[in-house]
DNA sequence: TAATTTATCAATCTAAAGATGTAAGACAAA
DNA sequence: TTTGTCTTACATCTTTAGATTGATAAATTA
């Protein structure tokens, strides 16, 4: 069964008129969608969006004024269910990386054959997210890289290891803002103790004090809630 | 002017006997490539990996005795320049992500057709990285739900917009596990005005004392160096 | 069984942290 | 000019944190 699809709707944001004009004829000519509006500015952009709610919004991420990234996380924040395609004249893994991030739908290069923009459209419009093969593999060595770090720096020595079953408890509550009291409280046992537990947490991780304590946990790996989505 | 290029060399890993097979006979009739050894254990595979030194290593991540993930890891930290392909038979978005996250240069379903695996090989020999489209797609989606949860908790209310620029330099010192006389002799003021900007801080931030503030900072998107790398 | 580690608690002391009030000079906005 | 904010600074006081030493019972390991 084939559900009836109107042509998707597609407003164009780029600071440069003489490439918003050819993009336009590109996709008026070559294709079956709607340009409903086109603008040099990201701001009159976002306005743009709001009012006419376009399907897709090809965004250039390269302009002086406002900066197209910002402008895609404020239409994203608007929730309206509009895809960003990026266009961008420069292949930086880290443009790549902070636009998919954000929430763009696509990244297309001017430089790419104009064939290349209308699949990227159709495949945006068809609720795929597609980024071009060489970018994909650009994205994919900033991403490990960025990660790759994080492991290297883990693996020194991990500190944490040498923790008993009860200091790790306390360092965990220490993580979650708790002073000695707390603790005692929460763990029913005395300030005392809880007092000879931190020391002997200071002694193992080599730190003065709690707030030290704290950063070396959460920079090694002690998960707490929420970066532990993204942890291995 | 082309470089000589040896076969490269290809180690497979698969507890699937009869699927370890298939693809060996796959590789060696329909490819270039050698295969110099075949197991269907992990831990022998990460000997015969250190062993032989094979320049790709396809990878079966879903065994029982040591997970595919883990092998991975492993064979990435031992830094011998072996690419590892993934081979799956699940789509999960979320394995997908971590496989790529540990560092695997593919990621191929065995229910995809033989071509493709070849094609991915080929890919990866030639120093690229490889994912299918449609797992490319999946993996973006996952992606950018990871990171939309975080945009939607920090926009709430940031309450560190109500720092000042001073306020902010301190608590970047807090952060770094600085006590007061540590933040006055990098900062050039007396203790006391620090201890004027901690309590302001404090105040702000509606917190009780720094370990709070500085956790405070990091959840809320205060950039320290290593997280800053993954930040708009 | 003997030795070691772990978890518990206490007393004591010093240093650091935090609360509160006050105030002067710089600077920008109204 | 006045108003307000920011940065600087000090004094005083209370509370908390941290270091150190010592001790006991339970559990683990050699």
């Amino acid at each position: 069964m084939r559900e009836f699809k109107r042509k998707s709707r597609i407003l164009l944001i780029d600071d440069n008129a003489d490439h918003l004009r050819g993009v336009k004829e590109l996709i008026t000519l070559e294709s079956s969608y709607d340009v409903v509006g086109t603008t040099t500015s990201a701001n009159i952009g976002i306005n743009l969006a709001k009012k006419y709610r376009p399907d897709i919004i090809l965004m250039d991420v390269n302009m002086p004024e406002k900066d197209g990234l910002q402008a895609i996380q404020e239409i994203e924040k608007l929730n309206l269910d509009i895809r960003v395609i990026c266009l961008s004249g420069y292949d930086d893994a880290d443009l790549i990386f902070r636009a998919m991030k954000i929430g763009a739908k696509g990244y297309v290069l001017k430089t790419m054959a104009s064939a290349q923009l209308i699949y990227a459209i159709d495949e945006v419009a068809a609720g795929k997210i597609y980024l071009p093969t060489a970018l994909t593999s650009r994205f994919f060595e900033y991403f490990q890289h960025s990660f790759k770090e994080e492991a290297n720096i883990s693996s020194e020595e991990n500190l944490l290891t040498y923790l008993t079953a009860r200091e790790e408890e306390v360092l965990d509550l220490l993580t979650q803002g708790n002073n000695y009291k707390g603790i005692a409280g929460k763990l029913f046992i005395s300030e005392t103790t809880v007092k000879t537990h931190v020391n002997n947490i200071f002694q193992k991780l080599q730190v003065n004090d709690r707030t030290q304590a704290v950063l070396y946990a959460l920079n090694n790996g002690f998960a707490n809630k929420r970066r532990a989505k993204l942890a291995v």
